[in-house]
DNA sequence: GCCGTTTTCGGCCCGACTGTTTTCAGTCG
């Protein structure tokens, strides 16, 4: 068991409690414990008895140290099963929708036993609720609004979710001797920002080469009786929840979490014509099938072969499959179907950025506001991930919550940023900056004084209010008339498969941002991805400058940029679109110029 | 339920906004 399935039942608990109307400061308790557990550095499944190690953790007392215990034990704690023994599972759903507290979910329960998603939409449906106190027909309206795009993100997973498990699976499977090389594909290989199940390729020497006719030599010692036992041990794999299929040479499961992972097992001497096969996209591989046919060829999962005689022309790695087309091979983010098999059989496909292009990060919190990192800690970590610079950029005093800086306290951390700056000589530069808050009316919490003092002001919205689409453009326009404006802070605002995008005409917002010159984030944050590839695509038509950020709270996630990376990939950018792949220097006089001093 | 103490109780990040109130409860960040 991982520290966040500790994490993830200690926060189910706290929700629980709340709708059972416990003292709210114990559920704070919980939710603390929760989040210690998630950034402790220890491993709780091997301490769990070793209670003083416990009573290390910040935030664990006596006795959260015995129900960190029973969940080791049981895999639950007592508190947890009694609560939804009388109140059901459905009603942790039930709290993911907008505007539903446990104030409103406990009312539901009390006045109609509402207890899931589904008997929730019911109720509304047949206008029983409006009889409740507070229960308007904006609020039902809210209701009814959020249920359908629950319903709509329901069954899919973050993608640093579904690769963790990918991860876990991999290490598994490669236990198994037969088996010598574990990928993902689908859109985990693709870089989508979102996964609705996992697809695991798993190659061995000894696995059958499929059905007669597929036109593969056989290769002696292969035999159905070794995949078979693969297939056994797949399905032996500790995280299974529920089985869903065992074939051939497939196995499906759920696992605990919910996500649906689909493991292939195929012959090695295929590898290349599977990768392809069970990457797509969909729409990427029928064109590419059609292109197969018109050149007298038929591409599966095992082979790309001749039509006439079945005689295989490639199969064992993509590259020879591609080649064989008369294409180059393409990075798996480029796989839409969007013109990228033109591009590739004229040989002009673009260079894309990669990880290793990103030589700083301008968006980051400390212990000043929210972050749980010191500066000088940011400074070493960014170091350490081969950063040339960085910019530390605290909250602003409108996110009270997040104990952010009033003018007087952003003035005195300006000077913490700038000791750092010269204790760390020169190996890497600590800039000077603010995440400044947009208020509903497009003014910033901060006076401009403050932001002069800055090198990289950075202005985000985070607070939705209801706004209508109008509303909410204009409130990001009036924020980067301000001069001292550099940088607009995740525009869309999105948080993936929890919040939908601001309602913003994006075309609007960017087309004045690349006319003042202010950049624009893509914050690569994993629960933001903020830019979708077709945001990426508008910002770069429009001529924007284009910064990507991790929006770091902790030293240890500086230098996870590779999921907001591969979404620039989507969007085929390359170094050359990014802002922070060039030095300081340069970055610095690419941000829109500072307003000079009266 | 945790923590720190002017230790064995009393505090525990808080401000803005919405809808439904007709002075405020609930949610969000």
């Amino acid at each position: 068991m991982d520290n966040r399935t500790f994490a993830r039942l200690l926060e189910e608990t706290a929700d629980l409690m709340e709708i059972d109307g416990a003292d709210s400061f114990r559920v704070r308790s919980y939710r603390r414990a929760a989040e210690a557990a998630e950034q402790t550095t220890f491993d709780l499944a091997a301490i769990a008895f070793d209670t003083p190690k416990l009573l290390e953790i910040p935030g664990i007392g006596k006795s959260m140290a015995a129900n960190l215990q029973a969940i080791a034990e049981t895999g639950t704690l007592p508190q947890r099963e009694d609560l939804l023994k009388r109140y059901g599972v459905g009603l942790l759903d039930l709290l993911k929708l907008p505007g539903m507290g446990p104030k409103t979910v406990a009312l539901f329960w009390d006045a109609a036993k509402i207890t899931s998603i589904d008997q929730l939409a019911e109720a509304i449906a047949d206008g029983r609720l409006t009889s409740l106190p507070r229960m308007g027909a904006k609020q039902i309206e809210k209701l009814r609004k959020g249920i359908e795009d629950y319903r709509r993100s329901a069954g899919r997973f973050r993608i640093d979710v579904a690769d963790e498990e990918a991860q876990r699976i991999s290490a598994y499977l490669l236990k198994f001797p037969g088996i010598d090389r574990v990928t993902p594909a689908g859109s985990l290989r693709r870089g989508r920002e979102t996964a609705g199940d996992l697809d695991l390729l798993a190659t061995g020497p000894g696995f059958h080469p499929g059905k007669p006719g597929t036109g593969l030599p056989e290769i002696p010692g292969c035999a159905p009786e070794q995949t078979a036992e693969a297939v056994e041990y797949v399905a032996k794999y500790p995280g299974i929840h529920d089985m869903i299929a065992k074939g051939e040479n497939k196995v499906s499961f759920h696992v605990q979490q919910g996500l649906q992972v689909d493991v292939r097992l195929l012959p090695t001497a295929s590898y290349g014509a599977a990768l392809q096969y069970f990457t797509g996209s969909k729409a990427h591989n029928v064109s590419l099938r059609q292109r197969a046919l018109k050149m007298g060829y038929t591409l599966n999962e095992w082979a790309l072969a001749r039509l006439d005689d079945g005689a295989p022309v490639a199969a064992a790695t993509e590259e020879q499959i591609y080649a064989a087309l008369g294409m180059d091979w393409m990075p798996p983010e480029m796989r839409e179907n969007l013109g990228e098999i033109e591009r590739s059989a004229r040989g002009e496909l673009p260079q894309l950025i990669c990880q290793e292009d990103i030589r700083g990060d301008v968006h980051m919190h400390t212990t000043a506001s929210d972050g749980r990192s010191s500066i000088r800690d940011m400074a070493e970590a960014a170091l350490a991930c081969g950063y040339q610079y960085i910019a530390i950029t605290d909250h602003s005093k409108n996110l009270a919550m997040t104990n952010g800086l009033d003018e007087k306290r952003a003035l005195e951390h300006i000077q913490r940023i700038h000791e750092v700056d010269r204790a760390m000589e020169g190996r890497i530069r600590v800039f000077a900056g603010i995440e400044v808050d947009i208020l509903a009316d497009g003014a910033l919490d901060l006076d401009d004084a403050v932001l002069a003092a800055m090198e990289v002001v950075i202005a985000s919205v985070h607070t939705r209010f209801e706004q209508s689409r109008d509303e909410m453009t204009m409130r990001v326009l009036k924020a980067i008339e301000n001069p001292y404006v550099r940088i607009l802070g995740h525009p869309t605002g999105r948080l993936l498969l929890r919040r939908e995008p601001f309602a913003l005409d994006m075309g609007t917002v960017l087309r004045r941002a690349s006319e003042l010159g202010v950049a624009v984030e893509h914050n690569a944050a994993p629960e933001r991805l903020d830019l979708n590839d077709r945001d990426l695509r508008l910002a770069k038509e429009l001529g924007c400058k284009i910064v990507i950020n991790s929006d770091s709270h902790d030293a240890r996630n500086l230098g996870k940029m590779g999921y907001g990376v591969r979404q620039l990939r989507r969007a085929w950018l390359g170094p050359e679109d990014v802002l922070n792949t060039r030095g300081p220097d340069e970055f610095l006089a690419g941000l829109r110029p500072r307003p000079q001093p009266a």
